[in-house]
DNA sequence: TGTAAACCGGTTTTT
DNA sequence: CCGGTTTACA
């Protein structure tokens, strides 16, 4: 079983008895020693592997894990090993024990859809939607709480000098718990959140987790932020059985509190710890491996560390520069097409920095009939049509769920609107009675159609209860075909008939097939949604190139790897380049991607990039630069590009703006100085070169300037 | 009162 | 460009 580990990976294998951390470079193998540990611990029987629990980043590398396992150890397995997410682990704890804290176990789970409206309805209701106070900086303001540990209750009771302190704030926040707390629902933050209140606040509970759970092992330890860190620190308290690994280069996600600090401090958190360095990577060729440690060099924030290679030479990497982005996606997918000789769809990936790469490269590739799989983002489950399947599903589920009902209500329209939801609503709130009940129970006070619209749409979803509860298998697919039909849903689509509504029929059918494996129930399939946001939602396409973001790449190995966007702007992003902290984590960003490849790589980048429906002209990455050039060869497609990627001269006669002409260099936080309003503090910019708008404080009141027009000046 | 059509505002990255 | 929200009209 240990066989194939070298030396290093099998004295981490053997330790036992202190902690352990690893610290390796990309592709040293460190998740490897992790599944072969688990393996190890359960063929020597030093527990049962119900007590082991290993955490990874993402749900797809959970189950990728739990594959790997149960390869290593055969027909011997029968009990599984708990291997998941923070976060899944957390669902798990809380749907057992939120009880304790005096919340019921059967909470949903909000996705980002929910917290924003929740947000929103908070900020009008305060009549403060039009200041700096955005959803989006609300819900960062929020989330970051949660992640420090900080409740509302504590946070209200900050000095009001504290740096994070600010009034405003804190009335949303406790606005935003108590909707969230009244809508029995809790967000992804209050999943770490609550699980560590509930371990320090509950010893027996705590202890109850320490002794079902003996054994805990930890992927991507440099992306813990401070709840999971404490989260660890508890569960391992008593036994000390805590193996984690991780690279301080990949931490990519600083911007959500994952703490770097946390892995550099491992040693003095646990005082016995035992730290064991990695520096072989098995992975990627030669020339690979030279041009990602050529690239990290320039972080000055970081401990050197060796990472070195046996593997072959291999190919330089290749730099290719087009016009815009849809030559870009024409040209990889031309790459791709002379790849197919040598290489199958499945070694091929292609990263990019946002989601909003990938509609070309999809629309590209499909034209070229290359097929691809998308993976992550906010896909599937976030669009509109699943969320009215959704809806329906949650409503058949739960008739008390006024949510649910007022969505599937209105899809297709019943001849129900604004005037009478609220006043529903309102009545439901009084009456301390669902909205369904109202009207089974006659008792709502509404225009005689409404009324009977409201009558027959309460009877359908009783129908389809009934329905449900006729099926023994493959339950929610027949309810949601049963469905389609009898709400007029599916002829709402037919009757529209255009490409987008077949394409959203399409969609609802994929919920059908996701779970016509499994013979889920309709209460376990809703409340883990928000936690499987991962569901690649390609039909099983196996032989496929994947598409995905830099940050989905983590953990990932392919033969192939294309890096699409390599601008400044996009990478490094332009939110980050005037940071220096943000800046080297885009560096390290880039660095993840360029060592997700084990034989070679191609980048590319565009002279003028369609943004909001505007031409931007863009400049080549600084990161291009950073590679050692004799790692990298540098395709020309026309004459007017003279070898360095920062001399291009933009030659067509086409009209475009010119967007990059004016630029500045303040950032979120900076202290300004306005000629009327005097010092202020930055809290957001928005908008990139000529269009900057900053928002600034200035003493109570909040104004959003153009900073290629305003008078301000650092101070 | 409900719905369709204009309108406005927002782009990192995700569990 | 897209989706959520406001507005104008039936
Ligand atoms: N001792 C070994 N001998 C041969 N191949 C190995 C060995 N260890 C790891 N590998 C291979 O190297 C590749 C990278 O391993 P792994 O994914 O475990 O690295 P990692 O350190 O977790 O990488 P990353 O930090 O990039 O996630 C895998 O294909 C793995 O099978």
């Amino acid at each position: 079983m240990l066989k194939n580990l070298n030396p290093q990976q099998l004295a981490a294998v053997k330790h036992f008895g202190s902690p352990l951390l690893i610290v390796a470079g990309a592709g040293s193998g460190k998740t490897k020693f992790l599944t072969h540990k688990i393996a190890y611990i359960i063929d020597q029987k030093l527990t049962a592997p119900q007590h082991i629990l290993a955490i990874t980043f993402t749900n797809k590398a959970a189950s990728e894990m739990k594959n790997r396992v149960q390869e290593l150890l055969g027909e011997q397995c029968t009990e599984f090993p708990f291997i998941s997410t923070f976060h899944s682990f957390c669902a798990y704890v809380l749907r057992k024990d939120f009880q304790s804290l005096n919340r019921p176990n059967n909470f949903i789970i909000y996705d980002s859809y929910e917290q924003q409206k929740l947000i929103k309805n908070i900020l009008k209701n305060m009549d403060i939607s039009k200041t700096s106070y955005t959803y989006n900086f609300v819900l960062a303001k929020i989330s970051e709480f949660k992640n420090k540990l900080i409740s509302y209750q504590d946070y209200a009771t900050l000095p009001s000098n504290h740096i994070l302190y600010d009034q405003v704030l804190a009335q949303i926040y406790e606005k935003y718990q108590q909707g969230l707390i009244s809508n029995n629902a809790i967000d992804f933050d209050d999943m770490l959140f609550y699980t560590v209140v509930l371990f320090q606040r509950n010893p027996l509970v705590l202890a109850k987790y320490q002794t079902q759970f003996k054994y805990l092992l930890i992927d991507e330890y440099q992306d813990t932020n401070h709840a999971q860190y404490n989260l660890a620190k508890l569960l391992a308290s008593q036994h000390q059985n805590i193996y984690v690994v991780g690279d301080f280069d990949q931490n990519i996600y600083s911007w959500r509190g994952a703490n770097v600090q946390n892995i550099l401090n491992f040693e003095k958190d646990y005082a016995q710890a035992k730290v064991l360095y990695l520096e072989q990577n098995y992975r990627s060729t030669k020339t690979i491996l030279k041009a990602a440690n050529g690239l990290i060099k320039h972080n000055q924030q970081r401990k050197e560390k060796k990472l070195w290679t046996e593997n072959a030479e291999g190919e330089p990497l290749v730099f290719y520069k087009t016009k815009d982005e849809k030559q870009e996606a024409e040209y990889i997918a031309q790459k791709i097409l002379s790849l197919k000789e040598k290489s199958e769809y499945q070694d091929i990936a292609v990263l990019y920095r946002t989601n909003a790469q990938s509609r070309v490269l999809e629309e590209i590739l499909a034209s070229q009939k290359i097929p691809y799989k998308l993976m992550g983002g906010f896909s599937f489950y976030s669009r509109s049509e699943v969320k009215d399947i959704m809806a329906y599903l949650r409503l058949i589920y739960n008739q008390a769920d006024n949510q649910a009902f007022i969505r599937a209500l209105s899809k297709p329209s019943r001849g129900v609107g604004q005037t009478s939801i609220t006043k529903l609503l309102n009545q439901s709130q009084a009456t301390n009675l669902s909205i369904y009940e109202l009207i089974k129970q006659n008792k709502t006070n509404l225009a005689t159609k409404q009324t009977q619209s409201l009558k027959s749409f309460a009877t359908l979803i009783f129908e389809l209860e009934q329905y449900y509860q006729t099926l023994t298998e493959d339950k929610i697919g027949k309810l949601v075909k049963s469905l389609l039909k009898k709400s007029g849903y599916q002829q709402m689509l037919e009757i529209e008939n255009t490409p987008i509504s077949l394409d959203r029929l399409e969609n609802i059918k994929e919920i059908i097939s996701i779970t016509k494996n499994e013979n889920l129930e309709l209460g376990d399939f809703l409340n883990n949604i928000a936690l499987i946001s991962e569901i690649d939602n390609t039909v099983n396409l196996d032989n496929a190139v994947t598409l995905m973001t830099m940050h989905n790449a983590k953990g990932l190995e392919y033969k192939i790897v294309f890096i699409a966007g390599m601008e400044e702007g996009l990478l490094p992003h332009y939110r980050s380049k005037n940071i220096p902290e943000a800046l080297e984590e885009e560096r390290r960003l880039c660095y993840v991607s360029l060592t997700r490849a084990k034989e070679q790589l191609f980048l590319t980048a565009v002279d003028d990039r369609l943004i909001f429906g505007e031409l931007w002209k863009r400049p080549t990455s600084c990161f291009l630069d950073e590679i050692p050039q004799d790692t990298l060869l540098i395709m020309e497609e026309e004459k007017s590009y003279s070898g360095h990627p920062h001399s291009i001269v933009y030659k067509s006669k086409e009209k475009f703006k010119n967007n990059q002409a004016f630029d500045h260099d303040f950032n979120v936080g900076d202290k300004v100085k306005h000629k009327i309003w005097g010092e202020g503090i930055i809290h957001n910019l928005e908008g990139i070169a000529e269009k900057s708008i900053a928002h600034i404080r200035f003493n109570g009141e909040s104004k959003k300037l153009m900073l290629k027009y305003a008078a301000v000046t650092k101070v």
